[in-house]
DNA sequence: GTTTTGTTATC
DNA sequence: ATAACAAAA
């Protein structure tokens, strides 16, 4: 058994927990009364998917340098290295006499594996780890169905979470950060790149988002203000301001599920609404199940959960993809999702159902294809969410969506956008049409498109498919699968 | 977290 | 002719 040095440093392994509030590993690392390292790692590991996404690098150059900015405030520093954490944390607990190494558990099954593999290789060598949860509310271990297994189920699992979910308070900020005489080289955040330069095509969000733990604390606070009240119906209309937007903000971790928490039992002991606190809850409560299922079942991201999608007839439609990719399908409601994707690095969740029900149903393309694609764009890529969301939507997924609950993308424009504003905004080549036809271009007369100054095929496309035809074709596929899975007998 | 379709009720 | 509803997909 190693000794551990009673003089030795601490180091805090900063990963996607960007903040300094309710950050349990950080907390404990204070707490042992050593001098501090603090260091972020950059890891691009292929194999692991651990690389962001370009407009998740955006967001993570904003949240670092809001990061550092924090520390430095309360004397510290923190250290931007980039590498294999596998080699770099033994190796620094080696260089820098480190006692005890403290992170906050990713959640995600392929990270913590590679994280209990430092972990046993840091007790050899006489350095302590210690791993916290955070990332999540539950502990996926800890919550079974009465048989014994994982909840597939939303409901059930939520309901049975709800049973005996009582977060202890968070943790509060620290007010000084002792550092250690003797610092690791760190690269200047700027040296890393991050953001775009020529051409910079996130323009867009430098207005709309802040990152950082403060952005994150203020977005909360709008939310819980403006919207909350409302968000039973608020949530689905995205031509309002109705969402929390804290997806980014809880991907990067600059804020925690237990924060979000109480801020919401704070509000509800203030008089807001029990439904509406419940609703907004239960969105907490997805993220919650995608994170559980990606535990219980580790190739949620590239396996059907439900396997009888195994015999299902994906076309490979490279068109379609990139006409989707694009924001050019001739589908208002897609393409304006699509097109506030890109221009903002985020979509409302109605359309993000909208937009993939389209893809996968309409298109038939492969959920896994549009599952890269968001990570690929999305500041909020959040693999656990992304997968669990994606398979729910395709209908393969634990509890999801049936396979014929196809979103017919007028309809949901109509419902949703009811006076054809959020179109109007991100679809400018509609926006003259009258409210009757913006929603389906297609089927206005030619003289209303003429005096719209809407061209069909030259200003604006064509839809890419037929959408009955296109309903038609997938509930057939559908069926098809149901019946070549009923002969092959489970594996 | 849906849509479509068919049936019945109501103008 | 159309709204309202249930059932099927």
């Amino acid at each position: 058994m190693a000794t551990i040095s009673a003089t030795g440093a601490a180091l805090v392994w900063f990963r996607r927990d960007l903040r300094l509030a309710d950050n349990p590993a950080l907390h404990a690392a204070i707490e042992t009364g050593r001098p501090l390292i603090l260091v972020f790692i950059d890891q691009r590991d292929r194999a692991l998917g651990t690389a962001p996404g370009e407009a998740a690098d955006w967001w993570l150059h904003g949240s670092l340098a809001s990061l550092a900015r924090d520390i430095t405030a309360a004397g510290g520093r923190l250290s931007l290295l980039r590498g294999d954490p596998a080699e770099l944390i033994p190796g620094l607990a080696r260089e820098h006499g480190i006692a005890e190494v403290f992170w906050n558990r990713s959640g995600e099954p392929g990270i913590d594996v590679r994280d209990r593999t430092i972990a046993a290789t840091l007790q050899g060598s006489g350095t302590k780890p210690h791993a916290f949860a955070g990332t999540t509310l539950i502990n996926p271990d800890a919550l079974l169905t009465g048989s014994g297994t994982p909840y597939k189920v939303f409901g059930a699992f939520w309901r049975a979470a709800l049973r005996d979910l009582a977060p202890r308070p968070s943790l509060p900020v620290p007010q000084r950060l002792p550092m250690a005489a003797t610092l690791p080289a760190g690269a200047a955040l700027e040296d890393w790149r991050l953001r775009p330069a020529n051409p910079d095509w996130a323009q867009g969000f430098h207005d709309r988002w802040q990152p950082g733990e403060a952005g994150a604390a203020q977005r909360l606070e709008r939310f819980l203000d403006d919207a909350l009240d409302d968000y039973a119906d608020g949530r689905d209309r995205p031509d309002k301001p109705g969402t929390s937007m804290l997806s980014p903000h809880l991907g990067f971790g600059e804020i925690s599920p237990r924060q979000v928490w109480h801020s919401v039992q704070a509000r509800l002991a203030a008089g807001t609404g029990f439904q509406a606190a419940e609703r907004f809850l239960a969105e907490i409560g997805w993220r919650e199940f995608a994170y559980y299922l990606l535990h219980h079942f580790d190739d949620l991201r590239t396996a059907n959960f439900n396997r009888n999608f195994d015999h299902f007839s994906w076309r490979s439609d490279a068109d379609g993809l990139a006409a989707w990719q694009a924001g050019q399908t001739g589908i208002p409601m897609v393409d304006a999702g699509v097109r506030q994707l890109w221009a903002t690095g985020w979509m409302h969740n109605r359309v993000r159902m909208v937009c993939a029900s389209f893809l996968v149903k309409h298109l038939r393309c492969d959920w896994r294809d549009g599952m890269a694609w968001f990570e690929h764009t999305l500041i909020d890529a959040d693999r656990a969410v992304n997968a669990a969301s994606w398979q729910w939507v395709a209908g393969s997924g634990a509890d999801a969506a049936p396979y014929f609950r196809i979103f017919n993308p007028v309809r949901q424009g109509e419902r949703f956008d009811p006076e054809g504003r959020y179109v109007q905004q991100w679809v400018p080549e509609l926006a003259r049409l009258p409210l009757r036809w913006i929603h389906q271009p297609w089927k206005a007369p030619a003289i209303t498109r003429q005096t719209a100054g809407l061209k069909l095929g030259a200003g604006y496309p064509f839809p890419v498919c037929d959408l009955a035809a296109g309903r038609d074709a997938a509930l057939a596929a559908y069926k098809d699968m149901k019946t070549v899975s009923s002969d092959t007998p489970p594996d």
